[in-house]
DNA sequence: AATGAATGAGTATTCATTCAT
DNA sequence: CATGAATGAATACTCATTCAT
């Protein structure tokens, strides 16, 4: 007859659950983190949760894909609608779009998986399948169409697509450990795609 | 017939405890290494670890001083012997050092760093004061230098050394994730060294 | 046939525990008294001792509190309802409930504060507080009655209510240490309670 | 050939291991000093107190023993050299006696004896035997005595000696619990010998 | 579906005691 | 005699997981 108002329901559960954890992982590690905590923060008992997750493992990987899933899909979308020449790309929706990782809860996951990885194979994998691996893929594809078109020369670069997203990784790793001595991470973002770009032009930048 | 029970060893033991912690560390992070496994692994027992090191996180600062310092010296006394042009410098020795890092112990500290890092904000700074500080600031000094010979062109890389040691932590992290998907080390730091080199002498490479 | 592995009783567990460890401290001394002891005692895993008590010396305390609050009532109990003569109280109420103290549990609680309370200053204090300082007090107030009613005569006694407790806790230390040397603890009460009334009666006794 | 000047004699050893011990005890409690304090106190190796006492038990029954002979012949030898009455021995050097203990070695160990007798059987009876028995029965034959000489009554007192040593013992606890709660011993003790003269004597006080 | 009381395996640290030197 | 390096048993506390309600 009562008809709870507020009545969540269990679909929703999984994600408010997930949302806790990241924030909880985001802030004191995978290891740091008690299961009490993440309970504590999605409002929920810590029986519920072991109801969605059978064990902190299955949660933590659930975090980290569906905090990924989101971001392929926005890579993969701007992608498609590439219908400008190779270098326009790369100054522009490229360089947007990295320039935000190195603030986003990518670079948590970075953060987590070099930490976790090691203990959690199958995660990296997942992780190098759906985003790594398409993620060079896409560039490596982007730089064949500027040879294609004569935009490039084809240079060492063409095999080499982690020098475009090294600065991302970079940046990541140095912001969280020497927080205090600040990077200027777009500059360092630009003057790298600059010179690649000028690199691959043939040209003096 | 028998070894005796006790050997005193006051000398040795620090670097022994040192070496196995080292070892343990690297295989199975700092957390997940029990300080028995390392008293074990040093052939020693758990009293005596505790006799050298006060507590697990001392020997975790200890190991990672001892990994530490070697390298700075190593680094510094190359530079100091730099009697070649700056070019010269970046090419040889320079990129012969680099080369080295990504499968050396440096790997597993900047694993380690950046798992443990969050926890222990001294380590952190010793390791930037002794080693990225320094790093950083001898090779912009030798940039200036490039600069000062005519060997260089002034551009943004002056003030964004980064980009010189970029490909080594990239390289550790891509190791450390994805050891199956294999890197090329060392074409990734050409490249990249090239590329900088063709950038600052303003000429095509 | 068999009890089930859970059983939540949320209101009784503290009491329990507490019991669990007055006998086991009784018995070992709290130094010796391991937290496995007191946890096997009340029928209960550690974990559960620690859901209800932070730390062994959080234990600790609760025992001493939940052994003496009953007594401090029962005697504030009493004197409120005095309307008897200092004399009459002194040789009923009073000895009944003196003399009842070195048979009970707080013989064990002093033995416990003599041993461990220079590391408890706080407990110290709580003891101090509650019952000491409160007794002394009563007393006090109770003599004064005595003089104001013109039974006692104003002694040294009226600045030292310390002499008529002073069998007790002798009483407590001599059992405690010389059990097999049998001291007759109501005798020394009774001989030390008549001489000071005769003492302040001004009379022979 | 070399003869080293100040060579300790092996005879002074024990004596000095002794009363570091002593001051360690008094200072933390007998669980709490560790044998590493005791030797480096004593200025010694802990090897060489291993030769000495052949456990941490030893030297604290050793230290309990040396430091109650001294005193245990000091009672005597003024009990012996009594040629006053009784009521003037008991006013005068018993008192005298009696007033030095609380702020004395003797206090240490009762504290002592209270926390770790129940562990030490042995010690306890050794306590009884050369202290506490030999001091009841002379005070027993002390007042027997004053009831010989026509001095005293024969009342409870003369088979409750007890009564007065009891503010030594009282005094002890206290200022060991409430050392800041001040408590007037000498005021304590006197009041109660008056008392006990007094009842005695069959005469008002 | 939901709760949170209850479990128990896991681990860093201490310290009395031993023994090679 | 003398040292102090080396041992190892002992123990408080944590936290992922389970299950009675």
């Amino acid at each position: 007859m009562s008809e709870p108002r507020f009545q969540r329901r269990k679909e929703e559960r999984p994600q408010e659950i997930t949302e806790a954890a990241f924030a909880a992982f985001a802030e004191k590690g995978y290891a740091a983190t008690r299961v009490d905590d993440v309970a504590r923060r999605a409002g929920v008992s810590k029986g519920l949760l072991y109801l969605y997750f059978r064990t902190k493992e299955e949660l933590f990987k659930a975090v980290i894909r569906s905090l990924v899933m989101p971001r392929i899909d926005a890579l993969t979308a701007r992608i498609d609608s590439a219908d400008m020449s190779a270098e326009e790309f790369l100054r522009g929706p490229f360089m947007d779009f990295v320039k935000t990782l190195p603030g986003s809860p990518v670079a948590v996951v970075i953060r987590l998986l070099i930490a976790e990885g090691p203990k959690h194979p199958d995660l990296v994998q997942f992780y190098w399948d759906n985003v790594v691996s398409r993620g060079l893929a896409t560039i490596t594809r982007l730089l064949e169409r500027g040879v294609v078109n004569g935009e490039f020369r084809r240079t060492q670069v063409n095999e080499m697509p982690h020098l475009l997203i090294m600065p991302v990784v970079f940046s990541v790793v140095f912001k969280l450990l020497f927080e205090e001595q600040s990077l200027d991470t777009d500059k360092l973002i630009e003057t790298q795609v600059d010179m690649l770009l000028a690199h691959m032009k043939g040209e003096l930048s």
